[in-house]
This record gives C-alpha cells, structure tokens and sequence, in this order.
DNA sequence: TTGTAGGCGTTATCAG
DNA sequence: CTGATAACGCCTACAA
C-alpha cells in the first residue's frame, strides 16, 4: 500500500521541473525538447505516475464526469439505458456518477444536491416532476441538464431527448382500429408524467380521428412504481362491457400487467389483443410474441450523451435543443382481430 | 449561471474567519459558538453555499466514491445488482461511478486506470479474469477491492461476494435427477471464470454422486458475449442420445439459449426439462414459467456495499472475507420426469 | 471561541 | 524550451 506517486516526484526524479511534466502529460500545452520528455515519459511509467482527478477539477470550472439520474434500473429500460449512455460517455473519456430515484422527488432532490457538490459538467436524467427549483438552480449554477424519456413543461429552457410518444401511441391505436378493435383498454404512466400525458393524447387523437366516442373509463393511470397495473387490468376487465384489445404504455407497468394478464382465462390475442409499451429481451420469449413499440434506447442515449459532452466543451449553440426520435412499432402474434365484432 | 460561493464568500458575508465555516461544515470538527453558528448557518443557505467535492477530496487520502465496475448492464442479473449498490451506497452517503466491461479484458483495464485517477476508496466488480496485474496495482495502491458474483483464483487477499455456486448447479442436477433424468446438458460459463469452472464442479459432483458417467460432449462453455448459447443448444440437441433436461448455468445467455429451444420443436417439458440460473422478471412470464435458480442479489449488493464501506472507513479487520450466500432453487413448470425413460 | 497560515496536486502565467 | 509561483477551495494545526 504504497502512496502514489505525485506530479513532483516525477519531477525530481526526472531532474526537471513540475511544470514540465505537466506539459508532457498534457500534451500540447507547451513546448518540451524531444528528449526531455522521453526522460519524463520513462519516470512517468516507471513510477506509474497518475495525475489525481481532484486536483485538477479543482482548478477547471467542472469536472469530466456526468452525473446519470435514472428512476430505477429495475426497469430494461432504464438499464439498456444506462449501459448504452456509459459506454458512449466512455467513448469520450467521460466518466458516469450514477444515481437512481426510485420516482421518488425526495431522493431527486438529494441527487441534485450531489451533482452540486460534485460540481459535474453535465446532467443526463428523466425527472419525477417535482423539484422544479432544484433543477432550476442546478441549471443557475451553469449545469448542463439533459432530460431523457421525459421532460418537465414548466421547465423550458432544457435539452430534451425522447420520442414521440403521442405518435407512437397514435399508431399502435390505428394498428388496433384498423384490425377491427372498437373498445381498446389504455393503461398509462401517470398524467403528472410528460409520457403519461402524451402517450394518452395520442391515444384520444387516433380515437376521435376514427370518430369513437371514448369511453374514459377504458383509460387507466397508473403510478410508476408499485403493483398497481394489474389492477388497472382488473378494472379493465371488469367493465359491462370490457375491451377488446389492451395498449400497455407504462414501461415499468408492463411486467404486472401481464401478469395480471395471464392469470385471467382470457386467450391472447383471441380474447384480447395485446400491444406493449418497450422492447424487452423477452417480449418474444413469450406465448404469444408480442407486439410491441420499440423505443431506440441506443439512439436516446447516443443523443443524451451527445449534448452532455458538446455542452461540456460549449461547442454547442446555446439554444436548449428538443430532440425527439421515432419509436418502432413492431407487430408480433398478441395483436388479431377481435373475436366476435361487437353488435 | 452565478458562480456558486465558496467558503470564502460565507466567511465575509458572515463576518467570520473561513475556519468557522468549516467548523459549522463539519460539526463537531472544532468547537463554535452557539450564535456564531446560526448566523453562518443563515448564510451558507442563503447564499446556496456546497462545499466543493474536489477540494474536500484533495485533501484527503481518497474520496467518498466508490466504483463499481460491472460486465454489462444489458443483463438484469448486473442491472439489478447496479441497483441496488446504488440505493444501499447512497444510504451511507456514498456515490457510485459507473463502469462497464463488456467483458473486455481491455475495456476493464481502462476503467481500473479511471478508478486510480478518481482515487475511489473501494472498489465493486465482476471481473472479466483478466487484469491480474491490474487489479494487483490497484490494491497496493490502498485501494479496497471486492469483487462480486465471481472471482480471479490467481487473486487471493481480495474479498469476495458470492452464491455457492457449486452447490446451487449441485441442488438443480440433483432435482432432474430425482425426476429420473439420467442424460442433462449443462451450459455453463467460459471455464476461465471461476462462476463457470464452479458451476460445472457442481454439476459433475451431483452426476458423479449419482454413478452417472458423463459424456463430456453434455457440457457446454459459452461465452457471456455474443449469440453463442443456441448453438449450444443446437450442438446438445443433435447429439446422438439427445439429453433430456438442460441446465442453462450462463446466466447471461440465457436468453439466446431460451431463444433457441423455443425454435426447436421440443415441448417443454415433455421433451426437454429446463432449469436456467437467474431469476429475472420474466421467467414466469415464458410459457412454461422455468424452473430457476434464483440468486439473492439484494444480499450481494448489500454485503459489497458494507465490505466497501467498512473498509473505507478502516472500520473491518484486515483480513479479507469470503462471504457466501445460498442461492434458491424455484420449482416451476418447465421441469417434469423425462417422458420416455432411456432404454 | 476564533483567526492565520500552510498544504493537498494540478494547471497556467510569466519570466528566464 | 524550462522553471518559479500563484491560484483552485477546503481542512487543520497552531496561535491568539
């Protein structure tokens, strides 16, 4: 457990003064004889000099880390997420602090403070909704804060990267109009969630756009977290007269409510057709395949990060961008006519 | 974007010395008056002040981070372990950068040489097996390692987090044995890593235990990476004497491997039992729900996270601690006695 | 109880 | 081309 070596051992050792090394490790900030800094480079690996992070953030404005703020990494997709942002922030030389809310602004709020403290360039995250201030201030303090997935109305004045989700929402509806479905169960993200109000927006739209008059009961918000989306199956199915088809469009509900799903004695797609919110691994493990919306989480990412480190280097305009890409409906076996046309 | 103040700015503003300041910052650091210490108070949240990570870390022998270096985030086995080091390390009010391997050898190299930089306290990780001198420097370096899931054998003096994983290939062979299974394929990890070679120990102990001869052609080795456990599959399948239960013991090619039988004709269980390691959120979703050893990822993160905090505050004995936990075995639909015995 | 001064490891600015 | 030296923001003896 030896202590590392600092940037004036080397110094010494190679008989030069410290600025020099610092001039060869970073090269190009100066001038340096050929030779000298062959000798330095030997020390340097010899002693297996690294320069210390904390004492060079300390002088530049803000660090070469970005902080990663994500609801829960429970969720694929917040994990394929994660994994595709630290692989192209790598890719950088950028280095991820992770932190996970659990959709809960109490713990947000300390996240927040932590970015502060580590005074990190660039904040990649998909807000609850709460801490307007904290954001807010994060952002006073020069911070660049990127929104993923999601986004916050009230704050404008922010990067934003996510698809569209009225569209996709839109489209998945025609798909189960145009195979004859009337009545269609709508489960969604909670309405104080920029998803959850699109993804229904886009649902009325395809809806009205075919001149059915909607029955609000057939549309269901369930929060983020908790079991509560076989209940809103339950509720679904239940009705005098229950739908014929079910979009899923609360990612981190999806699991529950196939469950709930697959317990009842419906037949899929016979009984119920079945369109889904997210791409899993095991979407088409299951009997039948489902039919899902494919978000393009490594383009998500790609972007995210892609603003995370152009505004780190301010080459970037200072106009906040809104990025918005298009998700991928991809029809598998859950999705058939309805059974008998409703009279 | 204001500059944010510095322990300066209190100190003025308040009137007193930056010493008191950072006596109020650290409670308990040096005695303050009762009075002084409100009216600095007021000041600090009236002026937002955080005191800056860089500098507090600059001082100190290393930070309040720890790293947690992970393969592959797209696993939820590594995902939810993520989480949960997160959630546990923010509750002792520690931060987590976030590395991925994608069991590179080369990738992994990289992040150890971020982590020295960064002068992380401790250290969380999957090791790829590779590194051995790596990993060696960084903990002459002071650095508190513990790997997690698996293990480098070369690397003793390390603490480790892990299931028994001999015993739990042991308890699911010997379940398809009971059930009458005498011909069982086993697809394990790359014998490089030590989760593999265990398991796989595990697995000849139960057949050997049994009298069973072992025709080596039963076993598989995949790697994590890559599409590879359905050939495996396919090489099983086509096998003289096809075997009549499998057990997928590489977690992370489960997928692939489920893929692959669900293609082939075989009817599970009828044709082929299955037990596969991991249990993910999906598996009682398939059709039928397998049959899984579930590792207890909760206890994992947990116990890592408590070695890596412990020993950053030089609370644990030196020695290095092995701690093992019992994985479980799920019985559910996907194993059943084979249908026709083998002459 | 409070203040002063030195140092943590780097980078950057100027003289040599 | 190279070398002092002053920041960067905070902590911590040591003095007052």
């Amino acid at each position: 457990m030896r202590k590392s070596a600092t940037i004036r051992d080397v110094a010494r050792e190679a008989g030069v003064s410290i600025a020099v090394v610092s001039r060869v490790m970073n090269d190009g900030s100066g001038p340096v004889a050929a030779q000298t800094r062959a000798r330095v480079v030997e020390v340097i690996d010899r002693l297996g000099y690294r320069p210390r992070a904390a004492a060079r953030e300390l002088q530049h404005q803000s660090s070469t880390t970005i902080g990663l703020v994500l609801a829960d990494l429970t969720n694929p997709f917040f994990a394929r997420l994660a994994d595709r942002v630290v692989w192209d922030a790598r890719a950088r030389g950028i280095h991820v602090v992770l932190l996970t809310t659990q959709e809960d602004p109490h713990l947000e709020a300390e996240s927040i403070e932590t970015l502060i403290e580590r005074s990190v360039g660039s904040v990649i995250a998909t807000p609850t909704g709460g801490n307007v201030d904290k954001w807010t201030e994060l952002i006073k303090l020069g911070v660049n804060v990127i929104f993923v997935d999601r986004e916050i109305d009230k704050l404008t004045g922010i990067d934003v990267v996510a698809i569209h989700n009225d569209r996709s929402a839109e489209i998945a509806t025609d798909h189960l109009l145009g195979l004859g479905h009337r009545r269609i169960g709508f489960i969604s993200g909670p309405l104080s969630t920029s998803t959850g109000r699109d993804r229904v927006a886009g649902f009325r739209r395809a809806m009205s756009r075919a001149e059915l008059d909607l029955d609000e009961r057939l549309i269901q918000a369930v929060p983020f977290r908790g079991d509560l989306g076989s209940d809103a199956v339950s509720a679904l199915l239940s009705l005098p007269t229950p739908p014929t088809a079910l979009i899923v469009a609360n990612t981190a509900q999806v699991r529950s409510t196939l469950r709930r799903v697959k317990q009842s004695s419906l037949a899929v797609p016979d009984d119920l057709s079945l369109v889904v919110f997210d791409d899993n691994p095991w979407t088409e493990l299951v009997s039948p395949p489902l039919s899902v919306i494919r978000q393009p989480i490594d383009m998500l990412a790609l972007h995210s990060v892609e603003l995370a480190a152009g505004r780190l280097k301010g080459a970037l305009t200072e106009r906040p961008r809104h990025i918005r890409v298009d998700a991928e409906f991809i029809q598998r076996l859950s999705t058939a006519p309805p059974k008998k046309t409703p009279r």
